[in-house]
DNA sequence: GTCTATAGGTAGATAGAC
DNA sequence: GTCTATCTACCTATAGAC
């Protein structure tokens, strides 16, 4: 789908795949993925609406890809915070510092997850929701080893948590909390 | 724009103008406001794309209508179960558990409140986050008459509850727990 | 790799009949 | 109140030039 080299005469632009990715996540966080037209899209990035197809074959197909990205992102940025830290609390701190600092980064891969993937219809979709589920399940571990409750607490406050976090970005303002500060303060 | 009588040769289906708004809610919250197309909508109803423009001068009037309906039920539903409720504790749990209820009960406007008001761009909009934020304040009181810390700690806390509230949609199994356990679940 | 041109479909909205 | 018919505009996607 992708050729190596250039041909002479086309312009020297660097990879625009990833940066039709960026738009694709700017726009359908704004309005939704079916309130920006490939045409936005692609003008954000200085090309016109049917150059599009040498990448990525369908709008759908742009906006899985900007989904698989958004979760592998996430999921590698909390993994890690997690494994540097040594206890549960502290590992659960990390995970929610860092959740919260990709969700509110202005990036919008994360929010294009979040809030487009429970109405797209596609067999692909499937895939990309066991993706997200596994993803949900980095924080159940932390929070069992807390050893404060049942089960079903368990996952009561894993709800908990993610929702206020997954809602953030609507009262979010960039010159208020951090998200450190406001990790801390949702874990008292 | 409406008539109080319907003349003989209308075909005898009572106010539309509900059952528009009811069908709006449902399709702007499955696919958004940009998803989903006027046809549908009417067609939901059995009637003609047209139509609807006796009722709702314009799309963007639908979705208002439908946001402004949705802030009404949703604080009338909540100031009426705080009002019957003695403790701060009880008050606060009560306002979680109606708020719950509307949020969960399928009918889908607080949803189309929550989810599209965000990226809707009309003058209008202004008065419609005032109202939902006048609205959001409902809970702040309960939280700090808690007395449990800082006016700052209460605005968290409010946050952590009103988003997992807000989240509780993309979770929520109608044969799991009940708004009422789910809220008591938060609250430990 | 990006362009132009265009096919083929659908969108929101209006006008006028009934 | 609802219909049909229609306008204009925009949409996704494709084909072929460069």
């Amino acid at each position: 789908m992708m050729q190596k080299k250039a041909t002479l005469n086309a312009q020297p632009r660097s990879d625009n795949r990833l940066n039709l990715l960026d738009a694709a996540a700017r726009r359908f966080c704004s309005r939704s993925y079916y309130g920006k037209s490939m045409r936005d899209i692609a003008s954000d990035v200085g090309i016109k609406a049917g150059s599009i197809y040498y990448c990525f074959e369908s709008k759908k197909e742009l906006l899985i890809a900007v989904q698989k990205e958004g979760i592998r992102r996430i999921t590698s940025l909390v993994s890690t915070a997690i494994a540097t830290a040594n206890t549960p609390w502290d590992r659960l701190q990390a995970a929610m510092i860092s959740n919260l600092q990709e969700i509110l980064s202005g990036n919008d891969y994360a929010q294009v997850v979040i809030r487009e993937l429970p109405r797209i219809d596609d067999p692909r979709r499937r895939r990309l929701i066991d993706a997200r589920n596994k993803y949900d399940l980095i924080f159940i571990k932390p929070i069992k080893d807390l050893e404060i409750g049942s089960e079903i607490k368990c996952y009561q406050i894993r709800f908990l948590i993610m929702g206020a976090m997954n809602w953030s970005p609507m009262w979010f303002k960039s010159d208020g909390q951090s998200p450190e500060e406001i990790a801390k303060g949702f874990l008292n």
